[in-house]
DNA sequence: GCGCGTAACTTGCTATTAGCAAGTTGAGGA
DNA sequence: TCCTCAACTTGCTAATAGCAAGTTACGCGC
């Protein structure tokens, strides 16, 4: 797993300790938008991220208190990953990702009024999403 | 220099190709909030960054539009780095940063006074900072 | 105009990490 | 009891990071 030394006490490099590489924010991407939840389902992400480095990421993340783990109770067979309140804080982080990245990459997949929103209701949009994680949250361990 | 191929059109993934990695936010912090704008000045960093790295990720963000370089005209002698718009549009990202570390890090060297800012007055913060960015450029060429 | 100092890199080598394919483990269902 | 499938692990190769040393080139003092 990487070795990560903490090289400075600067909030920026604090949070790149954390989320500062290519896949981690990806997998909370899927966490966020998507409702993917389980590896498998990260594996599928259309990126193609390797399964020794999501293994890899889903352990640091977990360690981090980013995201918790537990099989599901249904099915039994999966794990199910979750965001905590600490990685739920981290949407704001993603949104303006997805605000700068619509306004200077010509071909990105963002969806328009995801974007308009976004602009326009920022707030709203960032309560609404903290509604809907809190809610699926509760509604799989019910 | 680190292969980037473009995985997807996501606008997350978009943002982590150009600076999905440990040293480019840094060297927008250092730009953003140090003044330091010279290979010599982010090369003194407290992280410690590789010349070769540093070399690489200064060549890559200005491929990328982030920043652009001149030799100083007074001294003759340095190379000055400075961000563009689409670098400065960054700054959003780099407030949630330091704003979620202040708030999960227990031994953060954020100053207080900046966090308190932070969230009492997100807009003139950020508004304060742009201005900054603006006025240092504007001196450098005049 | 000629060393000297310094800024900005480059190069060579080793250590770490990423990527890919294949193998393993363990629970659930037929 | 076997089969399937989810969730990993392992082994190997390619790419990147890290470190130390070397190179280039400009400006300044003499």
């Amino acid at each position: 797993m990487r070795a990560r030394r903490r090289r400075s006490d600067c909030p920026v490099h604090f949070g790149l300790e954390v989320f500062g590489d290519q896949w981690s924010l990806l997998i909370l991407r899927d966490l966020m938008f998507k409702g993917r939840t389980t590896y498998s389902e990260f594996l599928r992400a259309e990126e193609g991220i390797a399964t020794n480095v999501l293994a890899d990421r889903l352990v640091r993340l977990e360690q981090d208190g980013i995201v918790t783990s537990e099989r599901d109770e249904r099915t039994g067979r999966s794990v199910r990953y979750r965001l905590t309140a600490k990685g739920v804080d981290l949407l704001p982080v993603l949104l303006d990702i997805i605000a700068w990245s619509a306004t200077y990459d010509a071909h990105t997949a963002a969806e328009p009024e995801f974007v308009e929103r976004l602009r326009s209701d920022r707030p709203g949009l960032e309560a609404a999403i903290r509604r809907d994680l809190a809610q699926s949250s509760s509604i799989e361990s019910s």
